[in-house]
DNA sequence: GAATAAATGTGAGCATTACTCACATACTAA
DNA sequence: TTAGTATGTGAGTAATGCTCACATTTATTC
C-alpha cells in the first residue's frame, strides 16, 4: 500500500516510544470496538497506560487516530487484495473465475472483522483527507482491475472507467449484503446474483 | 414518503411554535452547510432567533437536527422519483429507456444539492437508528425497481434481490461519477459507461 | 563519567459545547 | 377572570478534546 503523505505527527525513534504508539492504537482498538466514537481520547490513554498528553504527541486529534486504524485496516486488505491480483497475473483464468475470485476476496474481506468495518464505516467521519485518502487507495484497485479486464478483453472502449464503476459497484453490493442482508434474502443469494449480473455485465 | 416512527419530539401545535420549528431547521441547514457537522446548536439557535432551550424542545439531540435535514432531503427525492416511477407505469417504456430514465433521474437527485449531499453523506454520524431509516428506504425504493423488471421481463429468478443490488450498485456508481470524477474522466461519460453496463447486465 | 542536548512522558487545567431545568411568558378554554 | 396548557428562556452543568509548562529518560559529546 502507497503511504500516506500527510502523516501528522512523526512516528517514535526509540524503542519505549515505539511501544507507546503500539499500546495506544491497541487501546484504540478496543475501545472504540466496544464504545464506537464515542470512546473518549482519555480513557484510550489511560487503557494503554500512557498520559493523555503521550497521546496527543502522536495522534494530532482524535480523528487520526481513527484514520490510523483505517490505515492499518485497509493495508490489511491490500495485502489479501495483492495477493488475489498475483493468482490472477499467474493463472490467467477466464473471465467467470476471475469475477469468482475478486467477488470472494470482497467477501472475505467484508466478513474478516465486521465490527472494525462498520465502525470505520458508519461512525467515523469522513474527513476530506480522509474521502481523498479512499479515492486514491479505490483508483489503485481500479487500475488493476483495469488490467485485468483489458487481459480478457473486456475492458471496452475506457477500461479505467469500467474498472472503476465495478470497484464502487461491487464494493457496495457485496457491504450490503454481508453487512445488512435483508429480511427473506439470504448472504449467499445476494452474492450470487452480484455475480451473475457483473457476468452478464462484462462479457 | 412513509412516516418515521421513532420521531423523537412532538411537533408543534400552535402557530408560533411552528414558526420556531420552521426557524430552527431553516437556521440548521445554514450553518451545517457552512461550517459541517462542526456546527454548535447554540449558534443555530442564536441563528434563529430562539433560545437553545427551545431548539432541545423540539429536537432531542444534535444529531436529530441532521435527521430531520436529511427526512427533508430524502423527502424531496422521493417526490422526484415517484414521478419517475409513475412515468414507467404510465409509458411502460422497454429496457434501453427504463434505465435511461432511472439513471437520468438519479444524476439529477446528485446534481441538485451537492452541499446538502456531501454534508449528509459524508459528515453526518451514521448511528444505528439513521442506517435503519436508509434501509427502510432503499427497500421501498428496490420494490419499485423489481416492478419494472419484473414488468420487463428481466427480474431473474428474485426480482426484489436484484433490484436491490441494482439500487445500491447504481446509487455508489451515480455518486462517485458525479461528486467525485476521477482526473481524467468525465461524469458523462462515466454515466454513460453505467447504462452500458447495466444494460448488458439485464439484457 | 560528567555534561549537554534531544527525545519522550506527564497531568492539571483550559476552552468548548451538547444539553438540562427551574422558571417565565403566551395562548386557550371554561 | 381564572385555571390550565403550550411554548419560550438562558444561566448553568457535565463532559471532553486538547494544550502547555514541566519532568524524566535516553542519546551524544567531551
Amino acid at each position: 500500500m502507497p503511504p500516506n503523505a500527510a502523516n501528522p505527527r512523526k512516528k517514535p525513534r526509540q524503542r519505549r516510544s515505539q511501544a507507546t504508539w503500539d499500546a495506544i492504537l491497541d487501546a484504540a482498538t478496543q475501545l472504540f470496538g466496544q464504545e464506537g466514537y464515542g470512546a473518549t481520547t482519555n480513557r484510550i490513554a489511560e487503557r494503554a497506560g500512557v498520559s493523555i498528553g503521550s497521546l496527543y504527541q502522536y495522534f494530532p486529534n482524535k480523528d487520526a487516530l481513527l484514520m490510523a486504524l483505517a490505515e492499518r485496516h485497509l493495508a490489511e486488505a491490500f495485502e489479501v487484495l495483492q495477493e488475489t491480483f498475483a493468482g490472477l497475473l499467474r493463472d490467467a483464468p477466464d473471465l467467470p473465475e476471475t469475477l469468482t475470485r475478486l467477488i470472494d476476496t470482497s467477501v472475505a474481506l467484508h466478513q474478516r472483522d465486521p465490527a472494525m468495518h462498520r465502525l470505520l464505516f458508519d461512525q467515523t467521519p469522513r474527513t476530506p483527507d480522509a474521502v481523498v485518502r479512499f479515492r486514491q487507495l479505490e483508483d489503485l484497485l481500479a487500475a488493476a482491475v483495469a488490467q485485468q479486464l483489458t487481459r480478457l478483453g473486456v475492458g471496452g472502449p475506457h477500461p479505467q472507467a469500467r474498472a472503476l464503476l465495478l470497484v464502487q459497484g461491487l464494493e457496495a453490493q457485496i457491504h450490503g449484503a454481508v453487512l445488512a442482508p435483508p429480511a427473506g434474502i439470504s448472504s449467499e443469494a445476494l452474492v450470487a446474483e452480484v455475480r451473475t449480473l457483473w457476468l452478464k455485465a462484462l462479457a
